[in-house]
DNA sequence: GCATTTCTGTACCGAGTGGTAGGATCCGCC
DNA sequence: GGCGGATCCTACCACTCGGTACAGAAATGC
């Protein structure tokens, strides 16, 4: 229905692939943020026209948010299986070292799309700002029911905050996203997830298995 | 100099107080970001018109870093008075607790400008993210310099990589900004901070007081 | 072949951007 | 009072913004 397929129709077909446009977009937006990507920038990096763009995406905004929707399918898909990790532990720092990794790849723009996109908009932009907002904390309401199931299970121990926990875990790893997109490296960023993850130690029961070195695996 | 008293001179008076003025520019600007902000957004709130905020603050970019300037030895300057602090915890843990209350303080934006006020620009603005970088990177390097004067007085364990500890506490000070600025209560940030003081905990020698009461028991 | 349908390209729209020119206005000094 | 100097205000600049009208181009269905 959303045609992201080849549908071959009966008019022109179309001369270019939606979904890789909307990688390129996804770049652009990544980079420049929401409010500093013209739409001369995007057309220029999709290959498209304007009037194209608009008619397959329907205006700016409308772009933006079917941006963010493929780049939590793709680019952020690693945390959504992060929480299918067997312990609490065992979820956060999965999380957090596929967070660094993630944050400070190659062959995309350092830093995180929905921090970057629009933190802070024009009064006109403000919805770009909520949605960005509203869909951060989709993450953190997830990560915080996985937790609260992991202090049933008892690999926390009995009274954790698990809502705390998780904001933060997620406010830690919104951190990393910031100093990623000013530049700072893998190795930077791993340091202060290794200092965090001690906090999370003190959250399991003594007895059950953390990994014990700090970046090397088993 | 820079005339920021009320300098009689031989002409017209200015019609406004520059401080005052750049006070409200630091509100614009927390709020909407640097893009977000328009030269109108700026003379409606400021109370003066085009040409003289251009003739005394240069031009929008230089409007901006003079009010990050401001902003920093009112709004922040509580973060340099946390390095006074007698024990690298008692460092950490006032500069947390405190940057908690300055995000959500009552009176101006939640957040903070140094992130809001632009983390990813449009190219021909970059100047301005590459400045905010740099500033945030200042007071990390204070906070290293001060981490790594505590271990050599003995109240970080010895080894302690003080600069991924410094930059664990700034990262995670990123984050609660994100979250202020995304509309997250003291209570949810100070919840946050509380698990990441269980980490600094492990970087502490027994024996050495760690403030007992927030939110953990003994 | 030809009508139909859909997309592409150019050229354009009104509105708003950051920034400025020039004159009116108000002040201290003489 | 008059002069020189600094500021304020109106109106405007070239430019870019997001978005669109319209005609030409390329495919299908008959």
């Amino acid at each position: 229905m959303t045609s992201t397929a080849s549908y071959r129709g009966r008019g022109r077909p179309r001369g270019f692939v939606e979904d890789e446009a909307l990688d390129r977009a996804i770049h652009v937006f990544w980079e420049h943020g929401y409010e500093g990507t013209s739409l001369s920038d995007l057309t220029a990096a999709m290959g498209i026209n304007k009037p194209s763009l608009y008619i397959a995406f329907g205006s700016k905004e409308e772009l933006f948010k079917r941006a963010l929707v493929r780049y939590k399918d793709t680019y952020v898909a690693y945390a959504a299986g992060t929480l299918e990790e067997p312990t609490a532990y065992a979820v956060i720092e999965s999380y957090l070292r596929t967070a660094v990794d993630a944050l400070t790849g190659s062959g995309h723009p350092p830093g995180c799309l929905s921090i970057q996109g629009g933190l802070s908009c024009a009064p006109s932009n403000s919805g770009i700002s909520e949605f960005l907002a509203a869909y951060r904390a989709v993450f953190e309401g997830e990560l915080a029911q996985r937790l609260a199931r992991a202090e049933k299970e008892g690999d926390l121990v009995g009274g954790t905050d698990t809502a705390a926990l998780a904001r933060f875990v997620v406010t830690l790893g919104q951190g990393l996203a910031v100093h990623a997109a000013a530049g700072a490296g893998r190795e930077d960023l791993q340091a202060a997830v290794e200092v965090g993850l001690r906090a999370i130690a003190a959250y399991v029961p003594s007895g059950t298995s953390v990994t014990p070195a700090a970046a090397n695996g088993a």
